[in-house]
DNA sequence: GTCTATATTGCGATAGAC
DNA sequence: GTCTATCGCAATATAGAC
């Protein structure tokens, strides 16, 4: 196998792997035997499992950088959030393991949790920060609501929806065909609560 | 050590252990040490890792069985999801390792998330969904909104705040004098949204 | 019920041949 | 770069003495 093939293919291998049963679920000759590469390759080329985790994580968390862009568009604040949720929804369809390794660091750190995860989820949610203070300034949002509470319970809509599939999955339809109208449905208690007016 | 402080102090001391290192980051020689306890005791009263793992777990979602008595009361819809967001905070921090078990299952999930995670969950996500439905009905929120989207969506804004505490805890105080605050910040957004009145 | 001692299996890593 | 073979260690579980 050419040089590079066997990088790329331990972790494609390896993320699957990783994400479903946690670093310490899979063993090196697994992950070898799936990428029918040699267990010593995971040495050679990232000097142990833990180096190759360390590379599935960066190549995972890398994607959130898309969030930080979108503070640099000429858009309202509101609007913004709303390209945050598309982007976050777009983003674990076209990553389905990422949210698993987002939370399992969350919940059960590796050594990567400090040098990887924490600086990303820590940029998107000064992102989200920004757009409310922003819109503050606006007079787009209510005076009473501090920035980093609705950040985080906007953030919570969304991640929350799709953390807890595997347990709602039979009593909520999770599929993408609805992706558009789960969008519209947080936006609209984020915009407008769930309240009836006057009520 | 009598015959009952054994299977107590055995699962006193594996919760911390399971919750903050997942079931595979622990060993029965560590818990038993923790517990000052010979290993063979492990297999003795559990029948093994998975055995105390199970009872554990037990413990740790019988609590949620209080959700469903909110269903229970003679109060509004509204109240009713007021309650439930009081009652979560107070089990979060009643339990300091429920979520952790909460998460993990969900992500890496063990024999046991359909054993007692995912059923403790339903009935969660189930009793929300009975609120919003009754309070359709009593016209006390806007009709164009699904009743489960709404459920996981309130779900989602307190369950992620504590989730995400270890990534965010510098940018955001998450002690509990600030409790109360958050409970009213999330039931705000929830009922009345972000945006300002008009726009 | 509780202990020691051990059986058995699997782990991650690597030396050294090619 | 890639392989085989193996080292050293830690894992869970349990047999059997007390």
């Amino acid at each position: 196998m050419a040089e590079n093939d066997c990088r790329t293919t331990l972790i494609a291998a390896a993320t699957p792997l990783f994400a479903e049963r946690g670093f310490n679920g899979v063993s090196v000759r697994e992950i070898a035997g799936v990428a029918c590469v040699n267990v010593s390759m995971i040495s050679y080329y990232f000097g142990g499992k833990e180096g190759l985790y360390a590379a599935v994580l960066n190549e995972q968390f890398a994607v959130f950088k898309g969030v930080a862009e979108i503070a640099l568009l000429k858009a309202d604040p509101l609007k913004k959030f709303e390209l945050y949720v598309r982007g976050t929804v777009a983003r674990y369809r076209r990553n389905p393991y990422l949210l698993r390794f987002y939370t399992s660091e969350l919940t059960n750190p590796t050594p990567c949790f400090a040098t990887i995860v924490k600086p990303a989820i820590q940029g998107v949610v000064k992102t989200l920060q920004e757009f409310f203070t922003d819109g503050l300034s606006h007079h787009e949002f209510r005076e009473g609501l501090d920035p980093t509470d609705t950040a985080l319970a906007l953030a919570g809509m969304i991640n929350f929806y799709f953390l807890v599939e595997p347990a709602t999955g039979e009593l909520v339809d999770h599929s993408p065909r609805r992706d558009e109208e789960l969008i519209r449905h947080i936006m609209d208690i984020f915009a407008n609560g769930a309240l009836k007016q006057g009520k």
